[in-house]
DNA sequence: AGGCCCGCCGTTGGATCCAATATCCAATAT
DNA sequence: ATATTGGATATTGGATCCAACGGCGGGCCT
């Protein structure tokens, strides 16, 4: 048999099924914010919107609540997760803890190529001016630089601890300072990585994180107590585990 | 309304569906290596067992793939998942990355009660006999220093990381030496626990994960190649991720 | 008039049925 | 004889249908 045909070939058995189309769109669209925490995530009418049935989407559902980003009562229907100021403190500890790591790793195997292009994500953040999209450029930065570590499953656990921040990151990002500060943390960062210098970036990495997180909680706290509870700031204590 | 009854109530909306009984009994068949890696998993056969309609069960698989404890391809099935000694290793190294971070954070938290409590989770383990309970009682002791951390996401994440090397950890007890090892450093750690040196704890916890894991990981990489790949440890590269 | 109960309706959980795909095996051509 | 092909069977993915449950509002009793 000819293993080089004319034609690129794609192994239809990783193809993607209806379910985890699904559940990937539910997914951005929670993680980008454009479902609002507490939205109530009816099976039909999500089935109505993709043309299937409930089928897949039930289990697109059951895929987002393991990751934590929807959370079920039985007979109640499931909604998009919320997390509460110390929820949120938390997932930032977690990622000050761990991203350090995936960094350090990952700076002695980076290429010129790969530097370069983690240069390029860390200046089109800089550069950004669609508030929208910070959130996302943010993101590429940060993975621009952990991509190369090694170290897959740490990855997923960090991209699922991004995954249920995101939201709130984009919000951090909108304060005042916040893009500023974020600006000159990642060149920071990007400088020690471009030297070699992998403990510094880590740190850097590490400070930078608990930072953004800070600030983050106590923008959540003020808005809290001055506008009562009716902001974008997320309820109290609807945590969700990831595991059962 | 009587606020109390004479009996225990429950809130009945968060009991358990099939699908969620379903996936608890996988998981743990998996997590105890009752199910070997590789395995696959009928849907039909599945639902014969639990006297229900394949529904559930998908439900149930579905999670279990999200968890990283089965790895499915389309129309073909699901497996139990295996692990690469790479995969393996990574996850001992996430494992003495964060365990510690959490021991540290739980040691001033622990009451005298839940100091005694660890102690004895550590003599049950130390005085285990029965070889297959030796997995399970190691969780234990490490899970009752754990649990008083006040860190429910970063106790989800090591929940799920040790969930995936539970079955290897076992035979990892099982050397000669790995028992021996593993009473005297449950021991120490204990002791910085009851002395309040959380920085010793941290310490000794990273250093214990550590030692499992490289010991471990030896003896896969023995085993494979005495045995060829005949013996129970897991074959090469089928990671498949937690998300997506 | 006010509180309680009961039945209707929307939604979810599960069962059954159908379509799409993989696997296995026999038939066939080279 | 071997490789290829076509079909039979097993298994998964999805659609449709039914039952169980929560929520809500109207009627009823006090």
């Amino acid at each position: 048999m000819p293993e080089d045909l004319a034609f690129e070939a794609v192994d239809l058995s990783r193809t993607a099924s209806s379910s985890e189309l699904i559940y990937d769109a539910l997914r951005d669209a929670i993680v980008s914010g454009r479902l609002a925490e507490g939205q109530v995530l009816r099976q039909d009418s999500i089935a109505r919107m993709f043309n299937v049935s409930r089928i897949p989407v039930r289990e697109a559902l059951g895929r987002l609540e393991a990751h934590g980003l929807a959370a079920s009562a039985r007979y109640k229907g499931m909604v998009v997760a919320s997390m509460s100021p110390d929820e949120i403190s938390e997932i930032f500890e977690f990622r000050a803890v761990l991203e350090p790591v995936v960094v350090e790793r990952a700076v002695p195997r980076m290429s010129a190529a790969d530097l370069s292009r983690a240069q390029r994500a860390c200046d089109a953040f800089a550069a950004g001016t669609d508030a929208a999209r910070w959130g996302e450029l943010n993101r590429d930065f940060h993975w621009s630089l952990y991509s190369h570590s090694g170290m897959p499953y740490h990855l997923s656990v960090v991209r699922n601890a991004m995954d249920r921040v995101e939201r709130y990151v984009r919000s951090q990002l909108k304060l005042t300072s916040g893009m500023e500060r974020a600006r000159t943390d990642h060149q920071a960062i990007m400088d020690a990585c471009a030297r070699r210098d992998a403990a510094a970036a880590a740190e850097l990495t590490r400070q930078h994180i608990l930072n953004a997180g800070t600030t983050l909680v106590a923008f959540i706290d003020l808005q809290k107590t001055t506008t009562g509870s009716a902001g974008v700031g997320p309820g109290r204590s609807n945590y969700v585990g990831a595991s059962r």
